[in-house]
RNA sequence: GAGCCGGUAGCUCAGCUGGCAGAGCAACGGACUUUUAAUCCGUAGGUCGUGGGUUCGAGACCCACCCGGCUCACCA
């Protein structure tokens, strides 16, 4: 049906064109609003409390407004729900108070369309707190209905339940702000997420670190093995891409004399989605010089259990039924020890060709050609990563995966680096970072041969970045956090999508 | 990329072995001055994802395609 001829969109044109003949104006500029409706329900509960009612047992007049939740007339009576950013009031329209203009104007109105109202408080037979409207606004016309659902309020468990509501994903998804204005619940979960991010804030502010903003239009990408996004610059006529990492601009300001800095923002990666991957996502990527990746765990640990605390008022949560402990400390679990235990044998002694054979066994697939790291993170990935539920850090990573982490002092073929997993999920990534510009030149070149055998996601060569380590790089932690996956946690979200407002989906169609 | 499931009214869904496209909510008209999933009476509302095919007849069966969800793979 073609939106023109749909009757439930032209019946409120009609409504429209029927109020601007009646002279009420369908698009106001402003409402002088006294309270939230939260704020007046306390008005009231205080009034009555105090023994401050009159003896009709009303309280103060208020002006609340909102949008129309849901209308129950009654011929020469109304009732109505509103809700604001407080929450929802109702409201009370009578004949006799209104006069006959005013209260059949009424008609007019429709679920999700905005008003304001003026009158005095009162507890309804039912008992709820109620505006005995004198009069009413309207503030802005709906023309287009949303998808309320009915809602009751079980009698045996107090628990709120929704009938036929709007419940297509990728309606909710594309229509973010019908998905918002019919569900309370969401509109929560991205508040949970804006405490999240404003705890991340605070805790590092008050440890000195400083927020910077480094590029994300970048001549060359680096920072993470993924595929970049390509644009172009039309007036120097050169490519840029997005980056896919902070990390080699904000250990450039390290160079530069900042002790610690950090940024949150947006990566973007060239690649798949699913319920844990988005195309662009947020990053918390902050840098701390005179530490090494010891000491940066133990800080993970603290900012963890800080944020979660600061959410959920204890470091401890349900994530997708599963109770999750953020108490100090977390797991330390070396990475080739794990595999050495899964596997039964030493994984380093392993040749290149029983590794590979093993790896393909394990995981089912067909791995020829993938380098000695891939091949043991495939591996890891397969038999490890599932069973981390509580918070662990897996540390000291082969160094082939690795070539911006600093060489373990006691094992060569390892990396100081460690990852942070909680319920299956990597959530953060770290390491003692490489300062030693020669070293650091030979790793990009080691990622470049790779380059050259057809993995698009090694690292490139980043000629400037070795320019900065050869002026010199103090010794440096330095952390990468998913704070869409942290928001996931902390908002028992089972897909990424639902702890970013708008995620990227397949354009629509027209 | 593979497998499974799905796309029918504004929303949520039903539609059997192929036989006049349905329900609830929302909407519209009417009754109702303390209701709250308000209630009661009545009305209207459809490119059944798209395109082919089979058939006297397709929402249903077959083929292709589009879109989505889930699982797996990919994403160190």
């Amino acid at each position: 049906m073609s939106e023109e001829s749909s009757q439930i969109l032209r019946i409120r044109r009609e409504k429209l064109e029927a109020l601007e003949a009646r002279g009420i104006p369908a698009f106001a500029y402003r409402f002088d609003r006294s309270h939230r409706t939260d704020e007046a329900i306390a008005v009231f509960d205080d009034e009555e409390a105090s023994e401050a009612l009159t003896e009709k047992g009303e309280g103060a007049e208020v002006r609340v407004a909102g949008r129309i939740l849901s209308w129950r007339g009654h011929g020469k009576s109304a009732f109505a729900h509103i809700e604001d950013g407080g929450g929802r009031i109702q409201l009370y329209f009578r004949l006799n108070v209104l006069g006959e203009e005013d209260f059949a104007a009424l008609d007019l109105l429709d679920l999700g369309d905005w008003i304001g109202v003026r009158g005095p408080l009162f507890r309804t037979r039912t008992g709820e707190i109620t505006v005995r409207v004198e009069e009413w606004t309207l503030l802005s016309k709906s023309l287009r209905p949303l998808p309320f659902g009915k809602e009751e309020v079980d009698e045996e468990t107090g628990e709120r339940v929704v009938h036929s509501g709007f419940s297509d994903q990728q309606t909710r998804y594309r229509q973010r702000y019908a998905d918002l204005a019919v569900h309370p619940e969401i509109r929560e979960s991205f508040r949970l997420r804006s405490r999240l991010i404003t705890g991340l804030r605070r805790f590092l502010d008050e440890r000195d670190f400083l927020e910077v903003e480094t590029p994300i239009l970048q001549p060359l990408y680096g920072g993470a093995a993924a595929r970049p996004f390509v644009t172009h610059h039309n007036a120097l006529d050169t490519r840029l891409y997005l980056r896919i990492a902070d990390e080699l601009y904000l250990k450039r300001l390290i160079v530069g004399g900042f002790e610690r800095v950090y940024e949150i923002a947006k990566d973007f990666r060239n690649e798949g989605i699913d319920r844990s991957h988005n195309p662009e996502f947020t990053m918390l990527e902050f840098y701390q010089a005179f530490a090494d990746y010891r000491e940066m765990m133990e800080l993970v640990e603290d900012l963890i259990r800080f944020v979660v605390e600061e959410v959920h008022g204890e470091p401890r949560l349900t994530y997708q039924g599963k109770p999750i402990d953020f108490e100090p400390s977390f797991r330390r679990l070396p990475f080739v020890e794990a595999l050495n235990e899964k596997l039964g044998e030493d994984v380093q002694a392993l040749s290149d060709a029983d590794l590979l054979s093993r790896a393909e066994r394990i995981t089912g697939d067909s791995l020829e050609g993938e380098n000695r790291g891939r091949l043991l993170d495939k591996v890891f990935g397969a038999l490890v990563e599932p069973e981390l539920i509580q918070p662990t850090f897996v540390i000291d990573y082969p160094v082939e995966l690795s070539p911006l982490a600093k060489p373990h002092r006691e094992d060569p073929r390892l990396t100081e680096r460690f990852e942070l997993f909680v319920a299956g999920r990597e959530l953060a990534n770290a390491f003692s970072e490489l300062n030693d510009p020669i070293d650091q030149r030979a790793r990009f070149e080691a990622q470049a041969r790779l380059r050259a055998m057809g993995d698009e996601e090694s690292h490139p060569v980043d000629d400037d970045y070795l320019r900065a380590m050869e002026y010199g790089m103090p010794p440096t932690g330095g952390v990468g956090i998913g704070v869409d996956r942290l928001a996931m946690l902390v908002a028992d979200a089972a897909s990424i999508r639902d702890v970013i407002l708008f995620p990227t989906l397949r354009p629509e169609e027209g």
